[in-house]
DNA sequence: TTATGATCATACTCATCGGTAGATATCCTA
DNA sequence: TAGGATATCTACCGATGAGTATGATCATAA
């Protein structure tokens, strides 16, 4: 609540003090698009930081050193600030999909560097648009072109799968639900990676591949050990599953 | 934004109308502990439906055929309501960790089980608010006491990880790494399952844990195959890799 | 030097929405 | 049937924040 600044910034009192960090790295923003660049990531620290609808324009003005209608010269509404965060960060996807397009290697490698490069832009600074983003805030037009470019990305996905499917270089499965279950995991970095900087985005999604490529059941050097399918436990299992999973509900919590 | 009901709710206007769904549940909402849940639920639709931030509590009580001081009768405040909707979806998966617990099963079983009543959970009504609202948007008391139960089923998952490493029915990897990867894929069910309701969330559940237990790399009956490394596509990539990822940022879109 | 367009600040408008005050209606009980 | 407790409504407040009207300042060219 009390989250706005309480006295006016030191700077940017005089305008276009050299000091500022607008201003002194006005040398280097040549042009409104630079500028504009600038404004698109500044808005994405602060969403990352804070999520939308928790920052305003004030903020990210703030964090510019300059005031809301400069933000406003370059942008036309805070919709389209998201909207652009959402395709800056796609595009580093969409660039991961055209480089591997003509590889000639097994469809597996090919969706590996897919990956990569897609757990590497949700650990960036982008992430949070892309993943957590609501498309309720945005424009019907924006959230249609973003649907687009979500479903572009997923079905490239699904198509490296089957593609792996075919060339025997990936373990049958459910092309769909199994791009649902990449996709979620890699999505899912956007959430954490924010609290925990202790590896790299390419870290992460190398050890996530790791272990999507591995599965959790053990791979016998030929001879597959333990997994025995344990009849007991199935008959366990049954018993028990009846009349779970809708108990209590946790009222009359305490926390204010 | 001209989501606000545009006339007065016909019902609800002669107070205690018994036509109105509110009064007509009546005889089965017995005392305010019911009600309650009927308002928690409500929220966590709406909440579904249009996010947090977007769901005004006038929406919920319109939902209910009620007004909004009555929801406040019910309820402290509209972070209140979230917190409730959080804890509702999470004891589900509590309740799975319960039932699993004394268990004679390999790990990876009981893994099975409570991933299963995670992913139900990620598909039920709460499912956005356990994986979708922000903190942010929580008091102090209320974030920490999130977190607290996040991070217990976290360290959960993470022990029955490890505990199948042990018991040689998981394949030995990153109990940390794998964690993450298995709840970030059953999270994002919440993402997308209100647009695709074509499976249960049981069948998603099962579909997803046979996709990890199996792996992307086929498994031989004995023999891999397939699977070559490919020493030409490693350094294809490697060429690749320096300049990408960073590149364009799509600037000046069209749509608004 | 001066005109002009680009850039940016001050100071505002206005709609929304969380939350509340106070009145009213209903129901249960003595 | 009086009276208190319960439950709900009408009508309002106040804060927040997106977006804007207007004018000042600066760089550049004539």
């Amino acid at each position: 609540m009390n989250r706005r600044r309480s006295n006016p910034p030191p700077a940017a009192r005089q305008p276009a003090a050299k000091s500022s960090l607008w201003a002194s790295s006005r040398e280097r923003l040549r042009g409104r698009e630079l500028k504009r660049d600038a404004v698109v990531r500044a808005a994405a620290r602060e969403f990352n930081r804070k999520g939308y609808h928790n920052t305003s324009l004030d903020d990210i003005a703030a964090r510019l050193e300059v005031t809301k209608p400069t933000v406003y010269y370059y942008v036309t509404s805070k919709k389209q600030l998201l909207f652009q965060c959402f395709l800056a960060g796609v595009e580093q996807i969409r660039a991961a999909f055209r480089d591997t397009r003509g590889l000639q290697v097994p469809a597996r490698e090919r969706l590996r560097d897919v990956l990569r490069h897609y757990g590497e832009a949700m650990a960036s600074e982008f992430g949070w648009c892309m993943a957590r983003a609501e498309d309720q805030d945005l424009s019907f037009a924006m959230s249609r072109h973003i649907k687009a470019l979500k479903s572009e990305i997923d079905h490239g996905i699904r198509r490296l799968i089957r593609e792996g499917v075919q060339d025997g270089s990936i373990h049958p499965c459910d092309p769909k639900m199994t791009a649902f279950a990449l996709a979620g995991a890699l999505n899912w970095i956007a959430y954490w990676y924010r609290e925990d900087q202790s590896l790299t985005g390419a870290q992460i999604a190398a050890a996530f591949l790791a272990i999507f490529e591995n599965g959790l059941r053990p791979r016998g050097n030929g001879a597959q050990k333990a997994a025995r399918p344990s009849r007991t436990a199935r008959t366990a299992r049954a018993a028990r599953t009846a009349g779970a999973a809708t108990r209590g509900s946790a009222r009359r919590a305490t926390a204010r």
